[in-house]
RNA sequence: GUGGGUGUGGCGAAGUGGUUAACGCACCGGGUUGUGGCUCCGGCAUUCGUGGGUUCAAGCCCCAUCACCCACCCCA
């Protein structure tokens, strides 16, 4: 018979255990601040029906999603988690409690070419606040302050969550009387990637008046604290309706992030990000690691006015960020961010030596009960391979037990790290691994 | 969708026309059956993505094909 070669898919990533542990715990993390700031778990299918996933219809997301029949169903894979939770909210909402707080973490699929640090399965890990009819402002402050924490617990020292609002930019692009905002956008949008010159020419490209181009980039590149950012947007003097309502919005999210307790050096207005998304209407996110720039985003969202309006007549404006899990994992991995390389599966190895295997049962109850976390080596073989096992996997403690054990009733600890070992009893040996 | 690159054992990788295809990692066995991680010894590709061609001779040259990767686009 002919042997199938084992492979996976291109863009998808499967790890080894050992850093499956560690991508585990952060994902363990990323649940546990979300859910210290009150948000709910919700789950949806990974499979929807086409009509309510391509809703929107045109754009990305119709070339890249994974689509396909069975019987006479037109099925999709879901390509993120919030417009599955735009049904979600539209379906469920008398039964919802508004202002609706959810989390989900989950898989999502898009059918992209591939490249370094894109996925085509990949983990999101989001969170969104739901009004009904109306939500205000300061729920755009709370995201930042979830995203710090959340970040902090994680193990990153050095991030910056870039913050702006699309009304400022498109108001701002209509006061200078801008034809074509939505390129405007992507372009600006990649001045951290292209530099202020190549920004400039394809502003160019676009048909722009100098004077215009001279008046965006000064605007895009306005530096300074985030209350002279503000401060300088203030004596701007324009009288675009939605730029100004923008500027509140914004000025109104700094000053709440501040009393969050965020660090200045934290978050910072960033007049360049415009985020692709389409449905942005107001504030929006990004986050980037400063030790890992090239990683680019891995935390990103922002506000949208009406969340279901494919699904429901209700007025369901909402805020919300994703993290990308996978990407960051992957990318952490390669720059070598994880200190810890094996994370061991428990803490002690049971080894029974000849016909202990009785003794060796009680004695791992009895550690169990005391917290103890092991498991027992049954297999045969030498002693030499019973330790490789406990070593390979970075076990750190073994407890031998052979006839001499049975006969004193105790048990051989050695630790894997300094080599020593010791005849104890059980409750010393708990001891004496509970306190190293 | 557009442009570029690469394809050698489980993985990484040398080899740029000439006898048995380096090396490293991983894996397996052993250095006398109650002691691992270190070290030592031994084993592990009839074969170089696939098909065809050039040649006395091809992993190395040519053509085709497939696969994967990188970049643009867009995004997490």
């Amino acid at each position: 018979m002919d042997i199938v070669k084992p492979s996976i898919l291109p863009g998808f990533m499967e790890l080894l255990p050992a850093d499956q542990l560690l991508f585990n715990r952060m994902l363990d993390t990323i649940r546990l601040n979300y859910e210290k700031f009150g948000f709910l778990p919700i789950d949806t299918p990974i499979i929807e029906k086409s009509e309510i996933l391509l809703a929107k219809g045109g754009g990305e997301t119709e070339k890249q999603i994974y689509r396909f029949n069975k019987g006479d169903t037109d099925l999709s894979m879901r390509f993120d988690l919030t417009v599955p939770l735009a049904r979600y909210v539209a379906l469920h909402a008398s039964d919802l409690t508004f202002p609706f707080r959810r989390y989900q973490l989950g898989k999502v699929f898009r059918g992209e070419r591939n490249q370094k640090g894109r996925f085509r399965e990949f983990y999101q890990c989001d969170i969104d606040i739901i009004g009904n009819g109306q939500l205000s402002i300061l729920n755009d402050a709370e995201i930042p302050s979830v995203i710090y924490s959340t970040f902090k617990d994680l193990g990153f020292e050095s991030f910056t969550i870039r913050i702006n609002n699309r009304k400022v930019l498109n108001g701002f692009f209509s006061a200078l009387a801008l034809p074509n905002k939505a390129d405007v956008l992507r372009i600006i949008d990649k001045l951290d990637k292209i530099g202020p010159e190549a920004v400039i020419n394809e502003l160019r490209e676009l048909g722009i008046e100098e004077s215009a181009i001279l008046r965006l980039m000064t605007f895009i590149q306005l530096k300074g604290s985030n209350e002279e950012v503000l401060t300088k947007l203030k004596a701007m003097g324009l009288d675009d309706p939605e730029f100004n309502l923008g500027l509140e919005e914004l000025s109104k999210v700094i000053h709440h992030v501040g009393l969050l307790n965020v660090p200045e050096e934290n978050y910072q207005i960033d007049l360049t990000i415009a985020r692709g998304l389409d449905y942005y209407t107001g504030t929006i996110y990004e986050t980037i690691l400063n030790d890992y720039p090239s990683i680019g985003s891995v935390c990103s969202g922002g506000r949208y006015d009406n969340l279901a309006g494919y699904y429901t007549k209700q007025q369901l404006p909402g805020v919300g960020i994703s993290i990308g899990l996978t990407r960051l994992f992957y990318q952490l991995k390669e720059a070598n961010f994880f200190e810890i390389e094996n994370p061991a599966p428990s803490e002690v190895l049971i080894v029974p030596l000849g016909d202990t295997v009785d003794y060796a049962l009680n004695v791992a109850q009895k550690l169990r009960t005391q917290g103890v976390s092991l498991q027992i080596y049954y297999e045969d073989g030498k002693i030499a391979k019973k330790l490789g096992y406990a070593d390979k996997l970075s076990i750190p403690w073994v407890v031998l037990l052979g006839e001499n054990e049975v006969a004193e009733n105790m048990v051989t600890l050695k630790n894997l790290q300094t080599g020593e070992q010791k005849s104890l009893g059980l409750d010393e040996a708990v001891r004496l691994i509970q306190t190293t």
